[in-house]
DNA sequence: AAAGTAGTTTAGAATTGATCTAATCTACTT
DNA sequence: AAGTAGATTAGATCAATTCTAAACTACTTT
């Protein structure tokens, strides 16, 4: 189990980015990146958060969340109109997303064939290729 | 040209949608669907629609942009919380976004090539499958 | 053509997710 | 222990969208 006391990894990963160890967001660190990968709101994060006792506003996690994508820890998903994701998988990959219950998942880079992507335009660079595959309870 | 006169098509249009070609819905159908395809917000067409004297609400406006979507005559593009784009191309395509304009273009279906796709998981069907292809202004 | 009705439009209020603000607090330095 | 830059917070604000209930209009029936 990630004990509530074991804050090394936390710590290391914020003061690696460069990030000033709080006690908010280490908490939320722990939440996010110990227990394989995740795709979160900021409101499930909030609410998460708040269950486990952490005293923590929802601008905090708004925060938290913009810093770890800006430091690269995080990746942030848009799927959805009028809500964000963040994902903590940040290697090159792609999403299937369960549009009845706004749920997303993974899918590896090499589980789709991708190849002929169109070059940028000129004076521009491309930021990210991303595949997303929509899927929805079958009807019956 | 188009001129302001000419309702046939839109007229058409509503009627094979099952909607009631109402003042409102004809002037959106024509401002959406007559000049090649485009990619635009609510916000975007109220204005269009004000500009050229039709007196139309904005409520009015989503309801119209949610109604040909459901009807297939859009496709709702979601490439930036907290704003939604309607493309009037309903065929498969891709999508190359300009990120610092918040402008959409189309990718032709064979323009990328795409295999291997994922099968659905058990009880759900493939809804959509898309890929986005993000841009920024190079530095320097 | 008048009346009836179901569907449509609308202004404005409400909701939602996200951001901002300015005051308070805290981790780190000295 | 004190100082300071950076962090957190409650609450205000914002922007996109949806809701509500009243007024309106296209179509049907008479």
């Amino acid at each position: 189990m990630t004990g509530s006391r074991n804050f090394a990894a936390a710590l290391a990963r914020l003061k690696s980015a460069g990030l000033r160890p709080t006690k908010q967001r280490l908490a939320l660190s722990k939440l996010l990146f110990e227990g394989g990968n995740r795709h979160i709101t900021a409101e499930q994060l909030h609410v998460e958060a708040r269950h486990q006792g952490v005293g923590v506003s929802l601008a905090t996690v708004y925060n938290a969340l913009h810093q770890f994508t800006e430091t690269g820890m995080l990746r942030e998903v848009v799927v959805d109109a009028g809500r964000s994701y963040f994902d903590t998988n940040v290697d090159e990959h792609h999403h299937l997303f369960y549009v009845d219950e706004g749920r997303l998942e993974d899918l590896p880079r090499d589980s789709v064939g991708l190849s002929d992507i169109p070059a940028a335009p000129i004076g521009c660079r491309v930021e990210r290729v991303e595949l997303i595959i929509r899927v929805r309870r079958a009807a019956g």
